[in-house]
DNA sequence: CTGTTAGCGCCTTCAC
DNA sequence: GTGAAGGCGCTAACAG
């Protein structure tokens, strides 16, 4: 024979007064006579009361919990990412639900519309790679659940992002790569469709030309992230008669693969060829000839803004559909050194 | 001018019927005319109804949630686990709410309370390392809020889990060893005082003595999982008159280490020394000389069948604190060949 | 200072 | 086949 779960109402009956009186004894409300919130308060710890957050949801009609929505948790720049969004919503007393995209543009959508039904507050989302239509971002508006993008943003007005400005890193990363005497220096970008690639390639033009070093299309090539592809890529680069000397990587990935081929092809890394990437991933504390250098793109701060904003965004519902606010943090470049960062160990 | 959302009321008034047809209508109840069903119906589509979920959520004391509380997304043991989780929850409509302790037992505390607060539905938790006090599970229980444990389990009787036995991945390992005809292998073992420790150290004894080879305790060694701490490890075993010539690391994070150690030290991997370690890693097929083989402990799998055994207490409440349920899956020796195996791609 | 009351959206007896 | 009414737990407007 179990006892119900106190609420206040059972408070209220055992100490003969009104509920309301219970709720504001509670809530410290400075109507409540000393007394009076004593006694509720002693019984209300005594009974173990616990306000019912569902109801509590019900009445406020929120949830106090985000939904974030990104491709993949098992790349490190993402589960860094959650770590900043997480870490602030929890300075809001906001949970935080996950869904994995999977880089899969239906996978989002119904990780969206499973989210807007679970009556999430807001939401923070990073674009899976093949997102191509937009609809349901809109529909969110419709429901006015503010939704920010961040790093992963897809090409459209009017929306709530952080992101990072790879202009920036990437001008560092010629720098870098020219000071240490390189003019043959060659792009494996990703694909065209998405806007990381725009950004990246546009990047490396700018900052050749500042350098005043022509720029030659056989050095950029597009791939899909795969390593097949980035084996194609490769194997086209070493064949060029004037073969490069550097080769920035869309990121540490494609960077690994890449340089994984050229191995296998007699290259010695870093000598014959530099590579520097994006991302800067920490197993490449662990290699033996990682990348020289990645354009750092702080994903901890990445989340971590765009939980603020969104933050901003809940506290002022009507800013949703007008103001809206960009952050845009400055990419870096990283040298490596060969100390290793520990990535957080154990797994049991 | 905004209208204001659709609910069950608002359906009725402009129908002129009262809301519990609606309601039944909504739920294709069959004491309901068909005329009056579709006459809802589409006036429901067309008011673009969607019942609130909070008021459900509400009316029925759940949440359709469960929380996960794991130490640290940036494993990638862990991120495949919240795979598992996730794809379990969605076909079941639930959805998840993720907290990191990061391995830290204070942590681990809050967001247990936190989730307790937000009314999850029941929980999946994986232990932090430092956890030493199992209070706040005993709590969950108190509340009635079921709870499974994966992977890192408390030395604790009376619970729901589900786990991964090394001792089938252990002796694969020694044997695999043991048939290229390595004698002295050594076991570079986490802290004494977590469970996963222990499991490795019975197992590797065992195998051992299956194997009708005898243990020299120097050959064991505990370590904090940190690098320094894994590098005096490894100083030590170098430093034996009879080195060994094969080493089992805690995991491959520690496997990293290691051999970064031994490689600035002169040794050849994997020919003067040969490494094994647990977990298989992704980043392990870039490497040059990965861990010969590692063993897998099938961390999506853990996760999926964890959410699969919630969700059956989730179904029968009574069970909760009755039959306890634990799941095993043996580990398995997984050799590592040299053909990348990518992992998920793109950071933007 | 405290109590009364209404109502959030939905579901579910119970009654017609 | 349909409607009326009550109630889930909590808050807040209004009334003393």
């Amino acid at each position: 024979m179990k006892r119900p779960v106190p609420t206040i109402k059972e408070i209220a009956k055992r100490l003969n007064i009104s509920v309301s009186t219970v709720s504001r004894a509670l809530h410290n409300h400075h109507s409540i006579g000393l007394r009076t919130k004593t006694r509720v308060q002693e019984l209300a710890k005594e009974l173990n009361y616990e306000p019912n957050q569902t109801a509590i949801f019900f009445k406020q009609g929120k949830t106090f919990t985000i939904g974030v929505i990104l491709p993949n948790l098992s790349e490190s720049f993402f589960s860094s990412a959650i770590s900043g969004i997480e870490d602030f919503a929890k300075t809001k007393k906001y949970n935080v639900l996950v869904g994995q995209s999977h880089d899969d543009e239906q996978t989002e959508k119904q990780l969206v519309e499973a989210m807007k039904t679970h009556r999430v507050d807001g939401m923070l989302l990073s674009v899976a790679k093949n997102t191509r239509d937009y609809s349901h971002f809109d529909m969110l508006r419709k429901y006015e659940i503010p939704l920010v993008f961040f790093d992963s943003i897809p090409k459209k007005q009017d929306i709530h992002y952080v992101a990072c400005n790879l202009e920036n890193g990437m001008s560092n990363a010629i720098h870098f790569l020219v000071k240490r005497g390189h003019r043959n220096i060659a792009l494996i970008n990703g694909p065209q469709t998405i806007i990381a690639s725009k950004e990246r390639l546009e990047a490396y033009k700018d900052a050749l030309a500042r350098k005043r070093i022509k720029i030659d299309a056989r050095y950029i090539i597009s791939t899909d992230l795969s390593a097949v592809d980035t084996h194609k890529a490769m194997e086209e680069l070493l064949a060029l008669k004037r073969r490069p000397t550097a080769i920035i990587t869309f990121n540490d990935y494609v960077a690994l693969d890449a340089m994984q081929f050229a191995k296998r092809n007699g290259v010695v890394l870093n000598e014959d060829i530099s590579f520097v990437s994006f991302a800067n991933l920490p197993i490449c504390h662990y290699m033996e000839n990682p990348p020289l250098a990645s354009v750092e793109q702080f994903p901890y701060e990445q989340g971590n803004k765009a939980a603020g904003i969104l933050w901003d965004l809940l506290d002022n519902p009507d800013k949703t559909n007008q103001e809206y606010q960009k952050e845009i943090l400055e990419s870096k470049l990283v040298i490596h050194n060969r100390e290793p960062q520990h990535p957080s160990i154990l797994q049991a």
